[in-house]
DNA sequence: CACAAGCGGACGGCATCCGTCCGATTACCC
DNA sequence: GGGTAATCGGACGGATGCCGTCCGCTTGTG
């Protein structure tokens, strides 16, 4: 969780109130997504809006800033899986750890989801890291054979938000964890040798340069 | 698509415009969903948002008749894959059409992730009846040896939700019909014999009784 | 202890939506 | 063809929600 003050010139109050904007800030997105009020921010903060304002001059900056700190750890999960011996468990436990992370916030999955490119260049640099480790990863499994030779990198995140919605249906209850017998299936389905041919055009990269 | 006007009795522009509202209904709620204004309604349909109102009543009446209306043509492709010959074709194309559907109405998958309940009875009786398909479909394929023995019905109603939200994800761009790559490794995965066990949980039913 | 920095939240302005109501229009029957 | 009752469109009142500013009060700090 990035805390790092930029502006040390501040009051310490200051500085707090700051902490609590942000904190509160992930949890809103997380649950209700990126369409929160600065109200209900600035209400959970326990702080005005007036604060708010004051503090990141922009409601937007204040998304943006606890959006990349999703980004940054969304990397580092992923570098970890890249160190695993075994390139499938690499991969697996990479891929269960997106899907997780998009599951545990609504408004990071919703800024996956753009598909109009990142809004900032920051953002732009660790969607093409985060990009380069996943086709790493399946490099890895590839060469070793774990994975089905028509499942692309795209494939591996365009997956990883298959467990988004995957609650309920007609009358059924997934349960707290059922996202992951999902994925579970999913990820047994990547597994080589594929059976039912994958048809269809590959899912196709804007890379934001 | 249920066009049969319940209401005789009406002036030929009143069913005409009966109708529009419908279709037009049918189209708003599958581009954005179950929280449409009135006003959209109307404005597709080419009425005021009189007649919507002197029409149906209620915006709530209208969404539900329309609702139901998607939940009755499910029923019919659901009772087609179930004359298939072989139980895992009907079982996949089943999976397959759900998926689609849901995909082709978020109004429709907005009203099957429900977790209180179908809110009318009519939509109860449907829910159970299709629950009752997807039960026989399964214990087919079950019984044929063909789907992996820890996938339960419960997961096949979950797992065709979860194309949903797969159209983007970190600048990678699926494509118009990278969905259908999505279900199939999932339907890979969910044929006998499984690979990595499924853990947790199976998903709970709530029937509406 | 003085005062600049910071605070909260009321406020004006804007957008959206619901469901009603009424003057104008039109389908249908004779 | 004409009279009439059914129907129509959309303006309207009332309600809600949100944004970002502004100002009188509070508080941390040198």
């Amino acid at each position: 969780m990035p805390d790092l003050d930029p502006v040390p010139g501040t009051r310490a109050d200051a500085r707090h109130n700051r902490r609590q904007l942000i904190i509160a800030t992930r949890e809103a997105i997380a649950a209700r997504g990126l369409d929160v009020s600065s109200l209900d921010i600035a209400k959970a903060a326990g702080v005005g809006v007036g604060t708010l304002y004051r503090r990141f001059g922009t409601k937007e900056a204040l998304l943006d800033y606890v959006v990349l700190g999703l980004y940054d750890e969304l990397l580092d999960t992923a570098e970890v899986c890249l160190k695993r011996p075994d390139p499938w468990d690499g991969l697996t436990e990479f891929v269960m750890d997106l899907a997780g992370a998009h599951r545990d916030s609504r408004g990071l999955a919703e800024v996956t989801a753009a598909c109009d490119g990142p809004s900032s260049p920051e953002l732009a640099q660790r969607t093409i890291a985060l990009q380069d480790v996943v086709i790493r990863l399946t490099d890895r499994a590839h060469a070793a054979g774990s994975l089905r030779a028509d499942v692309t990198w795209a494939d591996i995140l365009i997956c990883s938000r298959a467990a988004l919605d995957t609650d309920h249906c007609l009358g059924v209850d997934a349960g707290p964890d059922g996202w992951r017998r999902v994925v579970t299936i999913l990820l047994d389905g990547m597994r080589a040798p594929g059976r039912t041919p994958l048809e269809g055009p590959e899912p196709q990269v804007h890379r934001a340069e």
